[in-house]
DNA sequence: GTAAGCAAGATTGCATACGACCATTACGGA
DNA sequence: TCCGTAATGGTCGTATGCAATCTTGCTTAC
């Protein structure tokens, strides 16, 4: 499992000056040994611009990002070119970076497009999936279904995320698992999940993937995926504008 | 359709150094008026690597890569990471650059991606496609049953890359786009294609695709996209090592 | 009052220079 | 002879500085 180096950069270390004082200098404590990797950098820019703090349409200049987060242009830049490959951001030459504004029909393109990947995944999965992996999707599906009772909406949204990143990964199809973690990234800035009645029906969901997966079923772990997919689709709301709340 | 600027670059306008003379400087002509994007720099080099001029494995060094372009590390750092991206090379921090190497299962992995995103595609463009699309896709079919005819194997494979190429930008989905525009990529860079017997099938076949795409019927587009994508599967053959010729 | 032209500011694109880290090799000891 | 260790070369990572380009505001003419 020690492939690739850095790779998917899933939460972010690192932030800019605090929210405290813009007086002091950045990164506090010693600030020499605390090297920033431009993905740490894409990381954190991506998670701003997915809780809305940099709003669609919003400039982000390398100077001001290079300033704030205490390192030079250049890990700006590629970090502002990564998220440009992942479709967060868009450069204009000589001009400058901003966020991308996502329209209806991109946002729905991205449902469809998952729509299709996942059941594959899925498929996948039930051939290749490790004991591990399973033993994993397990853990979290027990966990899903304590949060369930304690109504505890958070961490129910986080653990759906992590049964299906689990489930990618144990697809064991590399191009295939990227593809849908900038995808998923992609579809929790543009929407919004209402749990509330549909909750049960979806871990009873997972349960039944696992359980295929567990057979070596591929066929009904994508036919099973291809229904989870569509009933949860309903459950995505646009986001309207995503006013820049800290 | 003048929305990205620069975009997904297809052919490279750029060469190294001729295969002339390793004396001379770089750039023959006017050396100076003559500016580099990165996003050229990378369709340069991707085209090497798919040719096989460069080797799996092979290492890219960004003083070589910058030297035989005449431009600084900067932008040749910029096409590497982009290739990085598409999954062309692999990038060893403090190491170097390296030509990815795809194993037997990687490469069926990306067909079986495709394999379900050109359905989709196709599904979807029988309700978008304007009518621009359709007579560029008339006209491919032509010139292809024409190839066909002559025998030209060469211009018949790249009229079947034009099919599937203006198929999926008359979908409408910009994202859908770009995955498959990558996949192709990779796909002609691991296989070679075997179309002696084959072609005239794969060409009736794209005309049903037309016909239904002009119908407006995308069930019938997708379930034919389907077939069409399955029985040209077995035409593909796997890419021994591909040895560096010119 | 409106539109065209121009100049100043701002921002990105690239080149150069230096520092950090890895790989390899030479050397000394067991 | 083999192995552990230190020194050396090479490559990447980042900082700084300058050139190219775009945007914006003002001036001027109609």
């Amino acid at each position: 499992m020690a492939e690739r180096p850095p790779s998917a950069g899933d939460d972010a270390v690192v932030g800019p000056a605090g929210p405290a004082g813009p007086a002091g200098p950045l990164l506090p404590g010693s600030s020499k040994d605390r090297r920033i990797a431009p993905q740490a950098l894409a990381s954190a820019i991506r998670d701003r611009v997915i809780r809305g703090q940099y709003p669609p349409g919003h400039r982000l200049t390398e100077d001001d990002l290079a300033e704030q987060y205490g390192v030079s242009r250049i890990p700006v830049r590629e970090a502002l070119r990564l998220l440009e490959g992942e479709g967060f951001v868009r450069v204009i030459p000589y001009t400058g970076t901003f966020v991308a504004e996502l329209t209806a029909q991109d946002a729905a393109d991205l449902l469809e497009i998952r729509g299709v990947l996942e059941p594959l995944a899925a498929a996948r999965a039930a051939e290749t999936r490790t004991n591990v992996h399973l033993d994993g999707l397990r853990e979290i599906l027990s966990e899903g279904y304590t949060a369930l009772a304690k109504e505890d909406l958070e961490l129910l949204a986080e653990l759906n995320t992590r049964f299906h990143t689990v489930l990618t990964e144990a697809s064991g199809n590399v191009t295939l698992n990227q593809i849908i973690g900038t995808l998923r990234h992609k579809i929790t800035w543009v929407y919004s999940v209402e749990l509330p009645r549909r909750a049960a029906d979806s871990w009873a969901e997972h349960r039944l993937i696992i359980n295929a997966l567990e057979r070596g079923d591929a066929d009904s772990a994508r036919a099973l995926m291809v229904a989870h997919v569509r009933s949860a689709q309903a459950a995505y709301r646009l986001r309207p504008a995503l006013p820049g709340a800290s």
